[in-house]
DNA sequence: ATTCAGCATTGCGAATTATCAATTCCTGAA
DNA sequence: TTCAGGAATTGATAATTCGCAATGCTGAAT
């Protein structure tokens, strides 16, 4: 490698500590793929990992797309979906801060899903490469990884007892709850044709038990999808019928 | 280590080449966890692996229980269920030749499933200690390790997309084609109730899905679960309705 | 403040699925 | 071969959910 190239390296590097995305310094590393690493592997990283920002209803990628580069959520929700050849669609996971989109590409150079942010995101566009070089070289990203896949799959356990199994109104009471910040009751929801497609359920069905819900007074409106949630009535809800 | 020691893992060395299991020389080995390891890797391999055989109705492990070992599937199908609070079960995934149960405690030290064999199954009873050496020592485990991961994922969001999503008959097709052996048409079903159990549905109404596909000749009863399907059939029973 | 478009909600009849209770069918053991 | 017990199937009815259409609500733009 000659002296030029080594400069131009080491102002992207500086860059990404400084500007663009230093994500040595970043806020959220301890939550991220690269919690584990130390100084000198950032050293490693040879092409910018960009911050973007995404609005609700944005795509980050799509089923069959040429994965060139993973997704760390920094803020904000992104919904993994598939179809079906009918049509049908599922979303089969909600990301969140700390979660990354496609590391699937790690292991096959596809995405596996539709990305589409779902509440407005903050998101590091890290290459493929980086995070295959990293993979390489250091140790440290081994363990984050498997944590990462391992997390995935219960998540997508859960998915499947909680939000899957049961009648649509304690499916609809588990999502809500899970939706919630306990501390303070607030409850944040998506459009109902969103929750319908996490649970497997339609929309009208999902609306129809939200207000019921509102009626009984597990839910209190507060406006743009913002509610209150009677957390103990909510799991009273979901736990029998 | 003494000399003692070091013939006595010797020993256990060589009767894994030979003997109650040989993973060297394992005849699925291209299948399972160790397909990359090379000669000098087996030596790591200090307590040992055993082969076990496990009938229908057999219990591998409970959720919860420490997980002292993994299981690799040489034949056989096995189970993964997990339990809601209110009783609830749901069957999460399917293993066969070539899957690992209990990755998850090179994660954590608990099981996050009830494993329980549903069709005779030979497995190999591999010590948590083991693979996490490995995993430590050599790198070649690594890329397996994501795989299976990967896959495991892959799987679940499959479950979730084809066998939680449309109606009943839609995806009791669905099951019915994927344990569909497509080169002969055979196809091995299980109890209605296990079916129901993976589908998210009652056991009736399971059975008179599957009923009705023997009336209808999209299955032909060979007896004892046995069938021959017409997965063109059920094909397009899973994309209509 | 008004308007409009996009969601959300609701009503209603149809279709699906669950539930409970028989029967019938198989299968493995005696 | 017979028999007992578990599993599968079926029936009848209730409960749930869907599908479609009508209506209501909300927030952004004018």
């Amino acid at each position: 490698m000659n002296v030029e190239v080594q400069i131009l390296e080491k102002q992207a590097i500086d860059k990404a500590w400084s500007g663009i995305s230093s994500c040595e310094n970043c806020g959220i590393r301890h939550l991220a793929l690269f919690a584990d690493l130390e100084h000198d592997d950032f050293e490693l990283i040879h092409k910018p990992v960009l911050e973007i920002n995404k609005y609700t209803g944005e795509n980050l990628y799509n089923e069959g797309d040429d994965g060139e580069f993973l997704y760390t959520v920094r803020s904000g929700i992104v919904k993994l979906t598939q179809y079906l050849p009918d049509g049908g669609q599922r979303i089969v996971r909600l990301l969140r801060t700390g979660d990354v989109a496609g590391l699937e590409v790690l292991v096959n150079p596809q995405y596996e899903h539709f990305a589409t942010v779902i509440r407005d995101a903050q998101l590091c566009q890290i290459p493929r490469d980086v995070v295959e070089r990293l993979n390489k070289e250091t140790p440290r990203l081994h363990s984050q990884l498997l944590t990462r896949w391992h997390n995935a799959v219960k998540r997508a356990d859960e998915w499947l007892t909680e939000l899957s199994t049961g009648s649509s109104k304690s499916r609809v009471a588990r999502l809500v709850i899970g939706l919630s910040d306990k501390s303070d009751h607030s409850c944040h929801l998506f459009s109902r044709e969103d929750l319908g497609a996490i649970l497997g359920v339609t929309t009208e069905t999902t609306s129809r038990i939200i207000a019921e819900f509102k009626r009984d007074g597990a839910l209190k409106d507060q406006g743009k999808n913002h509610f209150w949630a009677d957390i103990q009535l909510l799991e009273n809800i979901a736990n029998q019928n």
